[in-house]
DNA sequence: AGCATGTGTTTTACCCGTGAAATAGTCGGG
DNA sequence: CCCGACTATTTCACGGGTAAAACACATGCT
């Protein structure tokens, strides 16, 4: 995710069945080589997560790559990108707090980030009136245009990578991933268990 | 990853369909307010390509929570472990650079963590008698027992967290998540530009 | 009022990954 | 035998993230 990986991090139950669709199932990635090998070791053993949380990890460093390029193009890296679109989405002023849950990360990541920012006159800060411990952040016309200018690029350039899938495939992949991403969110944090 | 994000970095093209099967499709999850957002602010921008991309981040970031759990407890990082796994999955010796290809990551990052390893005493290194320039890795006992001893709770633990999908529909996902990766991985390094 | 407690934000120290440069070695001419 | 080009690995300087501590302030109780 910085950093992310795609190797032997196990992950899934299935047993590798095929979409419901009607396209080619015989292809093979990298994560499927990998679980040959591990069955080849440990017969035994139920590699099935791997088929699901393998492939997702690796999809995700892959996508994440193909988002960077548009946005190291505007001198942006992905997180300065989530914290300025945060702010350009929800239309109002956020606290540091706030961006930090908007954007999953810790108030420490979002303080540094925020000092370049406006620092770079993209985001304006203004001391609550009430509560002085509390900042409000809101972008600058030059931050709105920029994230307003680049959005549409990164859209088009997603939609051009995602298009290696047909348009059904497409759908029935998203609805698959909203009912597992509902269903993890809805387990709260006993994932850290 | 870690850094991992769930943030607006946008991602589809589909308009979020039900999977094939027949689970109830009316839930919701972060992203979908995220798009919801976007699409107040925004309403002519075409928002399909998070509703997949947004969702294989966050999908993601939360899975790999779920992993950590189980190596931290070992005293593991989870790039650790996936080069112990690397070298354990595929039976014989590998170079550093074979590591690198191995895990998706930098040589830099590899030479560190064999570092660490070693002094832990959980990987050997041996030089190679014709070209001294390569060193030849493989794990030591200590190191395939821990690797053994971890995996089969890793893989518990993985399938406890997915079975919160219908076996079903995680046979579904793993089919169509294969098709995105193995032709995602076909477009080379194309995906930078 | 005075103080304990809690919350929002920033600071600090540190870990880890990266790209680029440095190092060390091979190999095929000439 | 020596050179130039190439390859494998390590080192370096740095950016960015995190947890925990430090601050700064608010709030409620007495």
């Amino acid at each position: 995710m910085t950093a992310t990986n795609g190797g032997p991090t196990p992950g899934g139950d299935a047993t590798g069945a095929r979409p419901g669709g009607g396209s080619d199932p015989a292809r093979s990635d990298t994560v499927s080589a990998v679980v040959r090998q591990w069955q080849a070791v440990h017969p035994q053993l139920d590699t099935g997560p791997m088929e699901i949380i393998g492939r997702i990890n690796r999809c995700a460093a892959l996508l994440q790559q193909a988002e960077d390029a548009p946005l190291r193009r505007a001198g942006l890296s992905r997180a300065e990108f989530d914290l300025l679109g945060a702010l350009r989405r929800t239309g109002h002023e956020l606290t540091p707090g706030d961006l930090a849950r908007e954007t999953f990360s810790s108030g420490a990541a979002v303080t540094k980030r925020l000092k370049q920012l406006t620092e770079r006159g993209l985001v304006e800060r203004r001391g609550d009136t009430r509560d002085r411990r509390v900042a409000h952040l809101r972008l600058t016309d030059a931050g709105r245009d920029l994230v307003d200018g680049i959005l549409p690029e990164q859209l088009g350039y997603e939609t051009a990578v995602l298009s290696v899938l047909p348009p059904d495939e497409q759908g029935e992949l998203a609805g698959l991933l909203t009912g597992l991403l509902s269903r993890l969110e809805g387990l709260g944090n006993a994932l850290r268990a």
